[in-house]
DNA sequence: CGACCATTTGATATGGATCAAGCGATGTGG
DNA sequence: CCACATCGCTTGATCCATATCAAATGGTCG
């Protein structure tokens, strides 16, 4: 097994705080099966379910999410096409998935992965790069939690821009809910915040779920 | 390589929010080399220095730290003996260490992790699960940072006990500031938060840094 | 058109930050 | 051995960012 895995500096900037999506990991996407399909908000998984299998987005968008005992509740991560999840480690979810939108995902049995990881070295450096990208995006969110409100949408918009590096119009999959959980914020303070940003002239919002990023060095400016 | 680095759900509780430390990593702890000492205080390594070796804590303490650039701290994690730190993915080091108290800890070069997991997937596989512990950990971070400042208090101190199984008394080697940064939350907040949870008889001071767990079961109804 | 849902906006409340002072332990020099 | 400076921690008073409660707006679909 190659150490590349531990070497993504590559896909990160100097300060840590710019995650790109990790090079593909074509191995593992030539053992993945025929595509499934999930309509908007059909569960793919439960929380607590045993995590039999590890997954792609081909199509769509895919949220992990928990509820808390009072009711809250709590994002994992959003995943865009190309993206792999289900590892979250342990036998069983602790987070459930659902589409965001109409969704295409192809998977494959974590088994599988196990008996080829053992003698493929090449699988194995897959999966610990895979799971190095994944505590990198989770330290990611752990700099941001401890943030203003500002700071967190901010970040969570130049977030989104990288990942889908389609110039500087992103079309969001998820509602002004999911953002809020997943920042830990209200759904009033991230809507407060967007219009603040548009008056700022650092984003505009052509519909609610559409934003072009106008200044990025402002933003980035908030993400300190 | 085994599976058994993402089979770890045994070394958490049913709803995943009680880490518990993962089983040791024996074929890595050979690898390290003779012990190294430090005084509280002194820097193990510093953000941005090429991440050459891995750690691990013989006695002692160790912070990883990084100096947001509005003058704010964040703490990555606290390390006890036992623990292996520095591998926070990429070829640079994305905080800096320190110890807390007097250190000894061991290394081990990356590269030579590196050719061994090449060939040694039983030395693949602990990179693996220590990966995970590390994502894991992460997580349950992201799951306090979202919650109030007596639910923070209270899962922090539920995180050391279970750390350091050492009955219901436990001898914080951090400050104050540590932990506040850690949690996010001011030095002021944290100390008024443990006052508070003496004084609803969920814990007791004896001294400012040894805490003892009277009603463990209140600090978990805390930490939802 | 009308019902419904997501989003925005407004008014008020509150938890934690900030500013400021006091306290206790530890260590140092006289 | 004591006086005093220092450091880490606690406590108090006030302020502010975000939550909460409430209502208006706008877009979508039958």
């Amino acid at each position: 097994m190659s150490m590349q895995a531990m070497a993504v500096s590559e896909t990160f900037s100097r300060n840590g705080k710019r995650p790109i999506p990790p090079a593909p990991v074509v191995g593992l996407f030539n053992l993945m099966g025929a595509p499934l399909t999930f309509a908007r908000n059909e569960e793919v998984y439960g929380e607590g379910e045993p995590a039999e299998y590890l997954y792609t987005v081909t199509s769509g968008c895919v949220r992990t999410s928990k509820i808390l005992n009072d009711g809250r509740r709590q994002i994992g991560a959003f995943y865009l096409p190309g993206d792999i999840f289900g590892l979250e480690a342990g036998d069983e979810h602790s987070f459930s998935a659902e589409a965001l939108a109409p969704t295409t995902v192809r998977i494959v049995k974590r088994t599988a992965l196990t008996s080829r990881a053992t003698c493929d070295s090449a699988m194995a450096s897959q999966l610990l790069s895979l799971t190095v990208s994944e505590l990198q995006r989770t330290q990611c969110r752990v700099l941001l939690l401890i943030k203003s409100a500002q700071e967190r949408v901010a970040g969570f918009l130049l977030e989104m821009a990288n990942r889908k590096c389609t110039a500087n119009e992103i079309e969001l999959p998820m509602s002004r809910q999911d953002i809020a959980d997943y920042l830990g914020l209200t759904i009033e303070t991230v809507s407060r915040t967007l219009t603040q940003l548009e008056n700022a002239c650092a984003i505009a919002l052509p519909t609610s779920r559409r934003i072009v990023l106008r200044n990025r060095s402002a933003l980035a400016r908030l993400n300190a």
